[in-house]
DNA sequence: TAATTCGTAACGTAGTAGGTTACAGTTGAT
DNA sequence: ATCAACTGTAACCTACTACGTTACGAATTA
């Protein structure tokens, strides 16, 4: 299990692929073919990577849609453990 | 790009787990403390493995939450992967 | 000053996870 | 043959999320 809470995908988004090539959130935005209001939702953490948009970041960056969707399910694993000890479930195997 | 149709995970869980253990529907859905129509939708594919739910697989079965939501993960990326052409998305970097 | 960029509120649509209740079909034991 | 248990699933509900358009104020830049 995880020790620190994860940056947001979004954040790696804007610090990895935006900022180094200079790209304006509503060039991005036009670029993926999306609104700009979804991309500053994924920015800022307010929205998660789906499996699509992890297809279309793949396709504007180059990047692998797996690796976005894997940032995506850490980020949202991570905040599921937090709350392991409140679930009641029963063991079914060692 | 993975080839073939993956397996839902809800199949998994009852070839890997369920059946092995000879434990039935009713009495997973028990241990896991949800409705045996979730678990029912999960094994039959009409439902994705949420976070929690991964939480949960781990805690009754004695694996990763990690695994289970790859698995889901991986599903749903195979059927984005399928729509890729479909995407009108411009390149911004090589 | 004028134009651009950005975050975000307000509103709507669509889809999904999850619950309860109820029904019909199958299977196994008596 | 009957009864109990198991199963899938339909119907109905709530809550949340992804995504869109429009519109606004604040900040930045030409």
């Amino acid at each position: 299990m995880r020790m620190h809470n994860p940056p947001h995908p979004g954040e790696i988004i804007k610090r990895l692929c935006l900022d180094p090539l200079g790209v304006s959130v509503t060039e991005a935005a036009q670029a993926l073919d999306i609104s700009r209001k979804t991309l500053s939702a994924i920015l800022n953490g307010r929205a998660g990577i789906s499996p699509e948009m992890a297809v279309r970041l793949s396709m504007a960056f180059g990047t692998s849609a797996e690796s976005w969707l894997n940032q995506q399910t850490q980020y949202d694993l991570w905040h599921a453990e937090q709350r392991r000890k409140q679930l009641r479930v029963a063991k079914l195997a060692v």
